[in-house]
RNA sequence: GCGCCCGUAGCUCAGUCAGGAUAGAGCGUUGGCCUCCGGAGCCAAAGGUCACAGGUUCGAGUCCUGUUGGGCGCGCCA
């Protein structure tokens, strides 16, 4: 609708270039009105053009008036108004075709082509697989999953993906940790390091693994403590304790270990996430990952018994270290590899959902691919800021070591999926989010969601009281009501709505679009009845409310809500 | 100290990217509405120096500069 608009405009404005009357014509802006009075869109043309006219903006107007399509069916009529706003007031049928619209559409209504089939691919949560799913990252996956359905909604093909931290220290600080417990298990008694991974879920792929192998594994504390770098630096404490493990088990032991943390943490995450509705394309180990330092080369260098990147020929504040001088890779390095291997598998797009903690690492990491010769730009961090969690006014605190951490598994059951989904993608995602797990549950009038749903279950609750449903042919046009009138304009907003949504990554719009739905739904509801004896306007009316639950389902689905029948 | 994000009604937040007409919503508060398709609903009222100060212009919550309050990041940690 507001496209059509916008090119009534832009052939009148042609129009008067080629008559010499302003010497250029300007993409043009078409608005929603605030204030019914002023119409139903606005055009700003007249004011942006005066001054390089050399007129005044409302004489401007009169020109561009002028050379309007005043018999276009879907216009009642044009108006100037304030400083020289054309104010475009459109006529009945206009809206009434919107209806006919969504249910010849049904759920493809809203659906755009501005991705135009280009591929991108989206990668978010990517937690470390050496722990479950906690609240905070349930937000991230809300949005991404949300963001995700966006874009698939505007002709983007979508790829997800869930980067696993397979390899490196805090992998093995985990093998570790799962070990000791195992000795415990097996009845030595032992100091558990501070530093190393506490939760019960340790426990548990402990006891399945002495349940399956005895005390084979077993070795005596003394020999396992014996002569390893003091507490005191718990981080030397437990690198030693790693190595200790190594030593003792050798290699293939210590693999089926690791191995079975990885596996039964990683699917503890996976069903998790599908259990919320978020499910991927592809889970990436970075132990498949091949380094790619030497591409690098050129500009590298050694100092301090390190290899560095020169980032900040990049544009990066500082340079990074990519080898230490343990000769161990940074994470910065496997994420260079990560990266340049999405960028060598062609996506047009690249998304990364981040923490808002990792802001500092887009400059270095868009600077690597620049160094590789990739265009950066293609490569978009989308930052999530955190959640904090609140219990009423209570708030909860979150410790991640020492295991104190709501899961996202335990928000799941206590507030359920679709409220849970709602409310983290209900705020802008670089908003902090303050996450009320009371107001979540409550199913009563201060739970936006339910209001939401309500609607839906309404509509089908009165196409439930019907023997036969048959309002295809209805005469939209006897829909002449304020309420009537004001689901109308609401309706035709929804393709704009997507549109502006995936293109600003912004899910939350959406949600405020539907609870605005949801409410002319409500109030149109409470004012008219529909199963009335008037045949023809109950059929119209039939026509509409179809139509409503239509657009709220689609826009639920985006927001990956169910769309309840009853409630 | 440097960089990024944020500051809008009592509370939680839209609106800022793309400047536009009288700054919106929910909750909470106050007062109304069930003979009626689902009251998990509806209607109405009160509530604002858009953190502060300058600037840009026909016009600034929106753009620019400075100040201030809060969050985060500035490791050969992950």
């Amino acid at each position: 609708m507001k496209q059509y608009i916008s090119n009534l405009f832009t052939q009148a404005l042609t129009e008067l270039k080629n008559q010499d009357i302003i010497p250029e014509t300007i993409s043009v802006s078409i608005e929603r009105t605030r204030d019914k009075s002023h119409g139903d869109f606005a055009c700003n043309a007249a004011l942006i053009l005066a001054k390089t006219a050399a007129m005044p903006p409302r004489k401007l107007a009169e020109k561009i008036i002028q050379y309007l399509d005043h018999n276009d069916p879907a216009i009642k009529k044009f108006e100037i108004a304030g400083p020289g706003f054309i104010n475009v007031f459109l006529t009945p049928q206009a809206y009434s075709n919107i209806i006919k619209n969504i249910l010849e559409n049904k759920d493809k209504y809203g659906q755009s082509n501005i991705g135009a089939g280009q591929s991108v691919m989206i990668e978010f949560v990517s937690a470390n697989p050496t722990g479950p799913l906690h609240v905070g990252h349930g937000r991230g996956a809300a949005y991404g999953a949300a963001l995700a359905n966006l874009l698939t909604a505007v002709s983007y093909k979508v790829h997800k993906e869930y980067y696993i931290n397979d390899a490196g220290r805090q992998m093995d600080i985990l093998a570790t940790s799962v070990w000791l417990r195992y000795l415990e298990l097996a009845g030595e008694s032992l100091n558990f390091p501070a530093n190393a991974y506490q939760g019960d879920y340790i426990w548990d792929i402990a006891a399945s693994l002495h349940r399956e192998q005895g005390d084979i594994w077993r070795h005596n504390t003394n020999v396992v403590f014996d002569n390893l770098p003091d507490v005191a630096d718990k981080e030397l404490h437990i690198d030693g304790l790693i190595q200790r493990c190594q030593q003792l088990l050798g290699d293939s032991a210590y693999k089926i270990i690791f191995q079975r943390a990885l596996d039964v943490i990683t699917e503890n995450i996976r069903l998790d996430l599908e259990q919320f509705g978020v499910v991927y394309d592809q889970w990436f180990s970075e132990s498949t990952l091949t380094n790619c330092i030497d591409r690098l080369a050129e500009h590298t260098y050694k100092k301090d018994g390190a290899l560095w990147f020169k980032s900040t020929s990049f544009g990066d504040e500082k340079d990074r270290v990519l080898v230490r001088d343990n000769g161990q890779f940074t994470y910065f390095a496997s994420d260079i590899a990560y990266h340049l291997n999405k960028f060598e598998r062609n996506f047009d797009k690249i998304i990364n959902i981040w923490g808002a903690d990792h802001h500092g690492y887009v400059a270095r990491v868009k600077a690597a691919m620049t160094a590789l010769g990739m265009d950066a730009e293609r490569l978009k961090v989308l930052l999530v800021q955190f959640a904090t969690l609140y219990r009423g006014t209570e708030r909860l605190q979150m410790s991640t070591r020492s295991g104190e951490f709501v899961t996202l598994r335990e928000l799941r059951q206590e507030v359920g999926t679709d409220a849970a989904r709602f409310f983290y993608i209900q705020r802008k995602s670089e908003q902090h989010l303050n996450f009320d797990l009371e107001l979540a549950k409550s199913q009563s009038n201060e739970n936006p969601i339910y209001y939401i749903q309500y609607a839906h279950a309404r509509i089908s609750s009165v196409f439930r009281k019907l023997d036969n449903i048959n309002h295809e042919k209805a005469n939209l046009e006897l829909l002449k009501n304020k309420h009537e009138q004001a689901l109308f304009v609401t309706l035709s907003r929804y393709p704009e709505i997507i549109e502006n949504a995936a293109a600003a990554y912004e899910p939350h719009q959406l949600a405020y679009y539907l609870r605005d739905l949801a409410q002319d739904f409500h109030t149109f509801y409470d004012a008219h009845k529909i199963l009335i004896d008037d045949q023809d306007l109950c059929n119209a009316r039939l026509s509409l409310i179809a139509a409503i639950q239509q657009v709220l389902r689609n826009g639920l689905t985006i927001i990956g809500v169910t769309a309840p029948e009853v409630m």
